[in-house]
DNA sequence: AACACGGGGTT
DNA sequence: AACCCAGTGTT
């Protein structure tokens, strides 16, 4: 092995023994729970994700209990943890791999690739933690890693770069413990080389790190940066009818929160009054089946929910009715509902007495 | 290749 | 406000 190789996966691995954080799936090689982990840590924090592992875990022990539970169960618990489409092809990859293997997991890097949800890092994880397949994987760390110590400016979010990081994570991983290795190098990026003001000087790479000698660690990795956020005006009508009963539908379309639930929404292009409102199609159609009673607005500055790409511009319309319409639930049921954050906030603090 | 997809932490 | 996080699927 050339020394360079095992150099840096030696000092990775050495500095990972001692300073690795006790984390649930850090203590088993089951393949079921290393998947659950790694699905739920994409493009999430360890601290974020870990109270949904834990819960996942306790509800559904076996991937056969997670495939026999309902897709509704499964996405409210999952509320609050984002990206809501892992949350589906989890349960899915679950029942397939319930129903079609009798619950055993593909073993190789090439099956875990045709599992739903699960891309290339998530396919080498499982690979090289629970079947100790030299896999490297390249998640964010991983770049930011490389890219300094290497002192590789190709930008990591375009296609080029990924093909050049994956290639060179793939010669340095140690084959003789590929598990380890990869949760060395992504430990390491999470906990000592930050994205900002790292501790170098104190560094086990000061020595060799191209971007420390060459002063470069603050530009590394290269980004292309995406596009603006989009700003978006979001009007609920939270309908109050008699008996405390209220009103959520479920999204169905394309775009965020896809089978999540919600109050009806009128979406415009600016804020409006409650004049506007009032002469909207939406609104008429709406206020066709209720004999509403009166409308008031609930908060007069709205609420922004920020997302990755959108800023959702929200206020929320008290929608009072006299009748009692089919479509309504109690709102005691409300809480039993998969539904963002942002309508979440507002039930807790809105009907925190119901 | 570019874009959409959540929510929260950090600076 | 900008960037990032144990990325993936769609177009």
């Amino acid at each position: 092995m050339p020394k360079i190789k095992l150099d840096f996966s030696n000092k990775l691995i050495t500095w990972y023994l001692h300073n690795k954080r006790d984390l649930p799936w850090r203590n088993t090689a089951n393949p079921y729970h290393i998947w659950l982990s790694e699905i739920m840590l994409q493009q999430t924090r360890v601290l974020q994700g870990l109270p949904y592992y834990l819960k996942f875990i306790e509800a559904y022990p076996k991937v056969e209990d997670l495939a026999t539970a309902t897709e509704e169960e499964v996405l409210k618990n999952w509320q609050g943890l984002g990206y809501y489409s892992r949350a589906r092809n989890l349960h899915a990859t679950a029942k397939w791999i319930s129903e079609e293997f009798n619950g055993v997991f593909p073993n190789n890097y090439q099956d875990l690739l045709k599992l739903k949800g699960v891309g290339d890092y998530t396919a080498s994880a499982i690979a090289s933690i629970s079947f100790n397949q030299p896999e490297a994987v390249v998640d964010g760390n991983v770049y930011r890693v490389l890219s300094r110590v290497f002192g590789i400016s190709t930008p990591i979010n375009i296609g080029p770069g990924q093909k050049e990081f994956k290639k060179l994570a793939q010669q340095l991983i140690d084959t003789t413990q590929p598990g380890i290795y990869n949760q060395a190098i992504m430990e390491f990026g999470a906990r000592y080389c930050v994205p900002q003001n790292p501790d170098c000087p104190n560094c086990i790479f000061n020595d060799s790190c191209i971007a420390f000698q060459q002063k470069k660690v603050a530009e590394l990795p290269v980004k292309i940066k995406g596009k603006p956020v989009k700003k978006r005006y979001f009007n609920y009508l939270v309908i109050l009818s008699e008996n405390e009963r209220t009103m959520l539908q479920q999204r169905l379309g394309k775009g965020i929160w896809h089978k999540l639930y919600e109050f009806p929404l009128i979406e415009t292009s600016e804020e409006i009054t409650l004049a506007v409102l009032k002469k909207l199609p939406q609104f008429q159609d709406f206020s066709k089946k209720l004999n509403i009673e009166n409308i008031s607005l609930f908060n007069e500055k709205p609420v922004v929910h920020k997302l990755s790409h959108q800023h959702l511009y929200t206020r929320f319309w008290i929608v009072e009715t006299s009748e009692a319409s089919e479509s309504t639930i109690p709102i005691s049921d409300v809480k039993n509902y998969a539904v963002p954050v942002l309508i979440e906030n507002f039930v807790s603090e809105f009907f925190e007495n119901y």
